[in-house]
DNA sequence: CTAAGTAAACATATTACGTCA
DNA sequence: CCTGACGTAATATGTTTACTT
């Protein structure tokens, strides 16, 4: 996708969104990297330093029937064993080709009927899936995560994302997809978010642009009055709002009540002058400070 | 060098489940 | 107890990019 490349921007500084880059900078594994794999003439690649060598190990652990919330030590091990934190141990039991993820899970469906995460639920039997809550330290855990990760640099976060993920699910009992779709499905809620703020920004932005326009607007015919009587002019309070900074020549619109001297020297040539010389039209975002926003967890409804 | 195939990771939309008022 | 709203875990699908053949 294109956006791929800028999520920094308004979604959220996702360090994920770079980390597509991640073939370009593996060295920290090279020496975990198999021999086997290494080609003399080229950089190590990314697949080469963590792909695993048997890319249905994951499949067979789960084809074991596991329990769904838990890691197995089976996979634990592998990863502790081998060193290795495969590209495609992230995406566990749903590793591979879509269609191949696609039977993998229809396989594992039916063993995730028969497990559980907890001793609360052995209900089984269903073939349907089966949402599992996590529970609140488990959520909390992901939500620093979360926190933490989301800024890295991308090759901290391909890192974080082919190894630590792995040890997160261990430590939260969860298998490493889970982990991935939490952050998956984090990260659109945050960016839900960031549209429904940015979106209220607008309206009050453009609420704004509104009155300001209906101000000027009204005192443009102020002005327009004033030159018919000039002899009132003199008694006036300062009409204009706008006073330009003499070193960065910015135009800046205060609603307050200004410096007379200010005004009266920026009205001075509009009372002389047939033609009111406004100020050149400034981009109305440069002039407004924009804020940016750090978003927390969206209120837990658990 | 180029093209086709593959894998990984992502965004996005949707579905389905759990919780709560 | 029932029900609808809501939050969110899980799934489906399509895209991009890097790598391999």
């Amino acid at each position: 996708m294109g956006d791929k490349n800028d999520g920094l921007g308004l979604s959220l500084s996702l360090g994920y969104a770079t980390q597509r880059n991640h073939h370009q900078q593996p060295s920290l594994k090279l020496n975990l990297m198999p021999l086997a794999s290494q080609n003399k003439h080229k950089k190590p690649s990314w697949t080469d330093l963590f792909q695993s060598p048997d890319r249905t190990c994951d499949t067979r652990l789960f084809q074991r029937g596991l329990d769904m919330n838990r890691v197995p030590a089976a996979v634990a091990d592998y990863d502790d064993e081998t060193g290795v934190s495969s590209p495609n141990s992230t995406l566990s039991s749903f590793s591979g080709k879509r269609s191949e993820r696609k039977q993998i899970g229809e396989e594992t469906e039916a063993e995730r009927a028969s497990c559980s995460r907890g001793s609360d639920d052995e209900d089984g039997g269903d073939a349907s899936r089966k949402k599992l809550r996590l529970s609140k330290e488990q959520s909390s855990v992901l939500e620093e995560n979360f926190k933490e990760h989301n800024t890295l640099n991308p090759y901290v976060v391909v890192l974080w994302l082919q190894k630590e993920k792995l040890a997160l699910a261990k430590q939260l009992n969860l298998r490493p997809r889970q982990v991935e779709v939490w952050f998956q499905n984090r990260r659109a809620r945050t960016k839900l978010k960031q549209t429904e703020v940015d979106c209220e920004y607008l309206k009050r932005f453009c609420e704004n642009l509104t009155e300001e326009n209906r101000r000027l607007l009204k005192e443009v015919q102020e002005l327009r009055a004033l030159k018919l009587s000039p002899q009132l002019y003199m008694h006036m309070n300062p009409p204009t709002t706008l006073t330009m900074c003499p070193s960065c020549k910015r135009v800046v619109s205060s609603a307050s009540s200004s410096s007379a001297a200010v005004v009266s020297s920026a009205l001075a040539p509009i009372a002389s002058n047939p033609q009111p010389q406004r100020p050149v039209p400034i981009n109305p975002w440069a002039a407004t400070p924009i804020h940016h926003r750090t978003f927390d967890a969206p209120a837990s409804s658990s």
